[in-house]
DNA sequence: TTGTACGCGTTATCAG
DNA sequence: CTGATAACGCGTACAA
């Protein structure tokens, strides 16, 4: 049975039972499947036909040891339950795919001693070029890398000092974007919920609070946040709290993500709270419900799925020895105002 | 060797390296890594250092290619954008990661010729097992893994004739227990709306016709339903189009899944439509939001994350030799009532 | 255009 | 417990 099956060294077909087929040497076969073009037609052809006929795959292992060349991406997301990081993993496969390269994605669960466990295990696999979240590594890590001598890209931040590569978003001016807005809507007394505290929620408060600052509107018990795991639940949770501790005096949230968002969206509607009258709301990340609940709510859009097409774009450019241009780009974001906080 | 250094073998250090600077042979190093307990403790501490030392990564191309053991799984999956595949993800990446197992998943876009392609990049790579989404695959496909003769798991459906292994829910099961649910609940003109019709969504649709069939109260203009891709608007869209042509006396829909549930929710509400009152209302997945709308949204809950690692438990138990047990494992599902369904 | 010889870094096998 | 030797399957470098 093949649930039982221990590969042995004699199943496979290899380059050389083809070359024999076709009666050519390995290398003719090796050259048909990498450099067409070197090779005529005639043995093109039949070289081409016997690897159907032996339905010949080649050992990418052998390969790689041999040329040096893997053809391996390596990933590094904090999480797979988080549509943010798959989005951008879409845009990362979607180009390498097209190039012809494979995708070697690990999980770092926010982690970053995971973080450098893992990216040992990619650097074992020899990958060309490597993707990797924030800018938050170990310092053994980002050694690591250096010594692996390949392209790296730090996605979703903005980074002061990237180790090489860098696209993102300043979560920093977002944080301060959405504060404007909401003052300019018309509310007066922001508060704040927050949950799973990684680097990038903590930019975006801080950007809001600079805001507040400056007007000297801002007051500490307005702000509610957890290192817990967001999730819509908590969303209604923390809003709950937030409202007992400062009721009838914050007049608008900012949510540090649209599941807390939501959370607090429906939550409000349970303790019969007007939105946008009575309390404004405004999420982060733009998920699709996002803009179809009732009230519509304001969020943050960030260009997700082009943040990992550009990292992977720059990957390609740089291994093909073409030029990179910018090797640190901030994709922007834009505030989406719904009827959440449509106060005037 | 001349003025040209040669650039691609000559960077790494290797396992050579490490046992000249331990003074040890090769092989004992390797042993280090592979099978501590059968090296002395002595020269296994001093292997560690130097491995430490030298910042030692082994190639695993290396030793794929000499061990014929890859430690790699290949994972197939539709979509990267859809929930329900990631939730299976993770459970696979939990489980194989804690047993020392790479995960090379690819992206097939929903296409069975896709699909096939990528079958064959996973098989390059030597994968000591593969899990693959469906029952769909081409023969090519399905010929190319039997060639192969490593476990395989198909999951999220429960099928026929598995090639292997099965884990997965039956859907038509779960779209019949939705129509006895929803005529238990007083409705008793169903529609339903769906999108997306992949095997598992007409399989769902085919349950619950059945059962409308057989108590005489199918009709075929309350089946709306496109192969466009599954979206909150397209929820919406299907929604009001079933209405436009039904209205007044379809009384509740089943929506395919969550996405055009909550799509229909919405846009139900814009419409002045009292959900359950009006219209009930069940989707299929049981998304955490739908938990927390006003009203809550009935939903199929499927135990996706166990999905996962059950199929990736499977396969390590294979892998290791051990008993797997029943090779086709039906996971069940729960219909999760909620307020919009909730009519008497 | 095609082929020969060798090496890539690691592990299996068999000795000692 | 440790080591020498021979693969593993393929690509590079050079030769023909």
């Amino acid at each position: 049975m093949s649930t039982r099956a221990r590969k042995k060294h004699s199943q496979a077909v290899t380059l050389a039972d083809v070359a024999q087929y076709a009666g050519v040497s390995g290398i003719t076969v090796s050259r048909v499947i990498n450099h067409p073009n070197k090779v005529s037609q005639a043995t093109r052809q039949a070289v081409q036909e016997a690897i159907d006929m032996l339905g010949y795959i080649p050992n990418q292992s052998a390969s790689s040891l041999a040329s040096a060349r893997s053809r391996v991406i390596g990933v590094a997301i904090p999480s797979l339950s988080n549509i943010v990081f798959t989005d951008v993993l879409r845009g990362i496969y979607d180009v390498a795919g097209t190039s012809g390269y494979k995708v070697l994605m690990v999980d770092t669960h926010y982690s970053a001693l995971e973080e450098e466990r893992m990216v040992r295990t990619l650097l074992s696999q020899s990958p060309e070029a490597m993707i990797l979240t924030g800018g938050e590594q170990t310092q053994a890590c980002e050694r690591l890398l250096l010594k692996a001598k390949i392209p790296v890209v730090q996605i979703m931040d903005l980074l002061d000092e990237p180790m090489d590569m860098n696209v993102g978003v300043s979560h920093f001016e977002a944080g301060a974007a959405v504060a404007e807005q909401l003052l300019s809507a018309g509310y007066g007394q922001l508060g704040f919920i927050g949950a799973r505290m990684d680097k990038r929620v903590r930019e975006r408060l801080a950007g809001f609070k600079s805001v507040l600052e400056s007007r000297g509107r801002f007051w500490r018990n307005f702000v509610q946040v957890t290192d817990r795991p967001s999730s819509i639940e908590l969303g209604g949770e923390l809003f709950r709290a937030l409202m007992g501790q400062a009721g009838g005096v914050v007049d608008a949230v900012f949510c540090c993500n649209d599941d807390l968002a939501l959370g607090a969206l429906f939550e409000s509607q349970r303790m019969g709270l007007d939105v946008p009258g009575d309390i404004g709301l405004c999420g982060f990340n733009d998920f699709e419900v996002s803009a179809f609940t009732n009230p519509s709510l304001s969020s943050v859009a960030v260009p997700r799925y082009q943040m990992g097409v550009t990292a992977a774009e720059m990957i390609i450019t740089a291994l093909n020895g073409g030029e990179v241009g910018q090797k640190r780009r901030d994709l922007g974001f834009e505030v989406a105002l719904r009827q959440s906080t449509d106060h005037l």
